[in-house]
DNA sequence: ATGGTTTTGACAATCATTATCAATAACAGC
DNA sequence: GCTGTTATTGATAATGATTGTCAAAACCAT
């Protein structure tokens, strides 16, 4: 049976919070830094759960770090994301979900999972840049 | 100044022969079981050196690891990977191309880069999956 | 061949993540 | 509310990929 504690609900909460994406170690670090004794174990723990019911996005940063997202939209989508400063926008992204069926269709491939994720500066950065 | 040593030239060759996505401990092991002496580090070393130079592709696989390979085509492209076997199939993608530019614009973003790789079984891995 | 520098490679160090396992806490039923 | 069962926690060890270290070896212009 699934029980609910206080940790889970902590880890889910810091998450919402946090706005972009973000690694286990950090969340973690933003827990103790807000007083909570939470066990690191514990928020690899809370973070995969929720990956696995779809209550969070999680993506590979560029060095190999596990990164998590709260996610408002249920169902598939993906992520544009600010390299700058981790400012986020979901998107949805039929047109390449599409694309990437056909493609592996077309090569015999089957069960075809994907990685799609657009990095660049938002609108706020990109004024600040110059 | 940069110089010629076998050990990079046995890491090129290795990753031609490879044909698909390949880890570096990977190629290792294979160099190793062709014989060569060759360190750990030095093919960490040579990979890293390719992909800076961009006679090789990078990314990250599902589960952490850094995969290389070599690049057959120039420019940009991406790729159809099997999950199973490693085998790759670079794919063109103006579709995805112009989809993530016009997303990325839409939201006031630029500089927009993008990571798009499709994940599945090849046709042979499928069959022998069964 | 010689010398100055780069490169190598065995091994230690690091870093994120996962496994271990005894102690703890949730929940259902009384 | 109390109790027993059992999922969950968390300190720590283990793992596994990658990077740092540094003396020895290899490269190349001279």
């Amino acid at each position: 049976m699934k029980r609910n504690t206080w940790q889970r609900e902590a880890v889910r909460e810091a998450l919402d919070t946090s706005g972009g994406f973000i690694s286990a170690q950090g969340l973690h670090s933003a827990l103790h830094a807000g007083g909570s004794p939470i066990g690191l174990a514990t928020v690899y723990r809370a973070l995969s759960d929720l990956a696995d019911q779809g209550e969070a996005d999680s993506l590979q940063s560029p060095d190999g770090e596990s990164l998590y997202r709260a996610c408002t939209t249920t169902g598939h989508h993906h992520h544009l994301i600010c390299r700058n400063c981790g400012l986020t926008v979901e998107i949805g992204a039929d047109e390449v979900e599409a694309w990437a069926k056909r493609v592996a269709g077309e090569h015999g491939f089957t069960e075809a999972a994907h990685v799609v994720d657009v990095f660049g500066l938002c609108a706020t950065c990109s004024a600040t840049a110059r």
